[in-house]
DNA sequence: TGTTAACGCAACTATAAGTTGCGTTTTTGT
DNA sequence: ACAAAAACGCAACTTATAGTTGCGTTAACA
């Protein structure tokens, strides 16, 4: 029983060869245009022209754009460790700014646009697992610093996690803005305070 | 002195008449394909078979799929009115209740999609006009409860105005899920909670 | 009612997408 | 080391869509 197609495709690549080589020449040539033109825009020629390769390699081995931009994406967006300061104050200033660092990264700049704008439905697989395990991790988070007692038991770590989280990503993500670590504590302080004196019950 | 050829484009157009129909039904055609394909996929030709004009005809009123882009977001994006409930609590709900609506109505889908999704610089400048109206009313509402005394003096209306609102524009513009007025009233009061215990001093 | 602007239609060019066949190079297994 | 298999480069090709042009026709307005 021969390994299949999709396997050999993102995983069976040896390691340090010519095809690996290829695969990462490609991946970033790959993130590095659509910063420059987008998704929309994106033509494979190009792609495998500013990799070194022949745009039929691309093609053989990514059929369809959005199989290219989603190996591009898991092969550049690796996974976030959770933080662990001692307090949720400190965790989710480290996460929240750690992760506002990440998205101003230039060369990151291009990908996110294109994932977050919904224009493959393969695409959005992907995101949604991306983004369920981001917002897992924040809502760990919370929980322990209720568990710990610096929220009232009762608090819905989902909300605060929710409405923690949303100033922040929605202007590095959504609107594009940047911000600096003094507004992500300001941000932080006031979640905290409102949900210290607030105790919403999960429903 | 004769108009100029981008005034008659999307303004000199005779009340009533045949310009006027076809103006309307491209500009929901548009709308309507946006929401379909995205902004990627949308071709001009489908849009004209769509509007029942020809395809000409769309391409001498809007030489790019930006501009008619533009204009359908222009046609079908009537400004919001500011909510005067006599209360700041009251105020934001029912902004952002309405906000969210507006966002998940289903004509408008395809077009908010595109205009968050950085695709052609024509279309920033119209999202950053749309964008700015938007959140200098949130701040005003905000600005209005400190001045009667709902919160604290001292108190930051741009840092509550943003905390609050963004987990709702965050939900229903980037996620793409719906929210109930439950959890509008939630988020509001928690954030205004917070706000109290906090009155957080503009720099 | 005549003038003008907008529209429909058909044909055209240009560009990019995506495919195929074949020879060459690299990797892998023994 | 050597044969088999996989991956790559190259050139040529088909197809599809974007966008333009010229010309005859229709509808609005004064």
């Amino acid at each position: 029983m021969e390994p299949l197609a999709a396997e050999r495709r993102t995983q069976g690549v040896q390691r340090g060869g010519r095809a690996a080589r290829v695969v990462a020449s490609v991946v970033a040539a790959t993130a590095a245009e659509l910063t420059r033109v987008g998704y929309g825009a994106l033509r494979i020629e190009e792609v495998a022209r500013r990799a070194g390769v022949n745009k039929t390699t691309v093609y053989r081995r990514w059929p369809t754009k959005a199989e290219l931009v989603c190996a591009a994406a898991r092969a550049l967006l690796g996974e976030m460790v959770a933080p662990d300061t001692g307090s949720l104050r400190g965790d989710l200033i480290a996460y929240l700014w750690r992760a506002a660092q990440r998205a101003r990264d230039p060369k990151l700049q291009g990908l996110l646009v294109t994932l977050n704008s919904r224009l493959d439905p393969e695409l959005e697989a992907l995101v949604q697992d991306l983004r369920n395990r981001a917002r897992q991790m924040r809502v760990d988070l919370v929980r322990r610093g209720i568990e710990r007692g610096e929220l009232p038991r009762g608090t819905d770590p989902e909300l605060v996690a929710e409405i923690v989280s949303a100033p922040i990503l929605h202007r590095v993500l959504h609107l594009g803005e940047d911000v600096d670590e003094a507004h992500v504590a300001a941000v932080v302080d006031l979640v905290l305070a409102g949900a210290a004196a607030c105790a919403v019950r999960p429903t």
